[in-house]
DNA sequence: ATTAATGTTCAGAA
DNA sequence: TTTCTGAACATTAA
């Protein structure tokens, strides 16, 4: 979302800031959006990054709005999805060009905050948010799984343990690294935590390249309204009793941790807790 | 017609 | 202290 605004919006001033009419409840915006607008308008949008899962406006004053899209929320140059679920719009202009930014969300539960500098870096401290999940190094994925008895897909989702990661990356970062989403996080080895590392940047770099998993609900987009790729990839996510793509030889399970939907390959991915001890060389051939 | 599900996060309870 | 549950929302599939 962050490379598809980017070039366009750094360096443009805002001229304004508003929601968008629409029939739906309005989504959360802390302080007032009319508050927000009084605040920034007039200034020159200094930078457009990401942190963790969430989207950084930060303005000439260093004050920096945050936009955290959540499960159905879009950032858009043009053309959005419907007009129904338009939310915030935001004015620029850049030399003499005026162009809209906008903000979709079908359902609603993604925010809008605006934060002083100090009040922004509390918003990234250990109390929010853990290490990037695309930075964090070797010793902390060790050191961060050894300290929860959760199921390790359950611990990926925890951003306060490793931030960046949802719920459809999770499962297949866990199938790449071929570990067993029930897993306790604790019980992984050196082995296993640098695996995860690995293909949770592997998973996450390549999602990113292909523009991201437009699903079956057609929701996600990118900034020109194009789907993304990154579905086509995917080994196990929403593939349950289907042949899995990696070994051929076992079907996708789904199975429900903390209310979330997890899919894995059993075969690919071992249980720790009872298959390291117990399983055989060789399973015997079906009758 | 209800219920469950969804790329999430948070407060409050267990 | 750590972990779990339900709520916020809109829409679709079972």
């Amino acid at each position: 979302m962050v490379r598809g605004i980017r070039d366009q919006v750094t360096g443009s001033r805002l001229v304004g800031f508003a929601r968008c009419r629409c029939d739906c409840k309005p989504m959360s915006v802390q302080p007032t959006v009319a508050h927000i607008s009084r605040r920034v308008r007039g200034q020159t949008v200094q930078q457009v990054s990401r942190v963790a899962k969430r989207i950084v406006f930060a303005f000439a004053d260093e004050q920096r709005l945050v936009i955290e899209p959540r499960m159905t929320g879009l950032m858009l140059l043009s053309d959005p999805p419907d007009r129904q679920h338009l939310r915030l719009e935001w004015k620029f202009q850049k030399q003499k060009t005026r162009f809209s930014v906008w903000f979709w969300d079908q359902r609603g539960l993604g925010t809008a905050r605006l934060y002083t500098l100090s009040e922004f870096q509390e918003q990234l401290g250990p109390r929010v948010l853990g290490p990037d999940a695309l930075e964090m190094p070797a010793q902390q994925w060790s050191a961060r799984c050894g300290q929860t008895r959760r199921a390790i897909k359950v611990a990926l989702l925890d951003q306060r343990l490793v931030a960046g990661i949802g719920n459809l990356y999770a499962s297949e970062i866990l199938h790449r690294a071929g570990i067993h989403p029930s897993t306790p996080a604790e019980l992984l080895d050196t082995m296993q935590t640098r695996r995860l590392m690995q293909a949770t940047r592997a998973v996450l770099k390549r999602a990113i390249r292909h523009e991201g998993s437009t699903l079956s609900d057609g929701t996600y987009r990118n900034a020109l309204n194009q789907s993304g790729r990154y579905q086509n990839a995917h080994r196990v996510y929403a593939r349950q009793g289907e042949i899995c793509r990696s070994c051929k030889g076992a079907t996708v399970i789904r199975i429900v941790q903390s209310q979330r939907s997890t899919f894995f390959c059993p075969q690919c991915q071992p249980c720790a807790a009872t298959d390291k001890a117990t399983r055989p060389e060789k399973r015997p051939p079906v009758a």
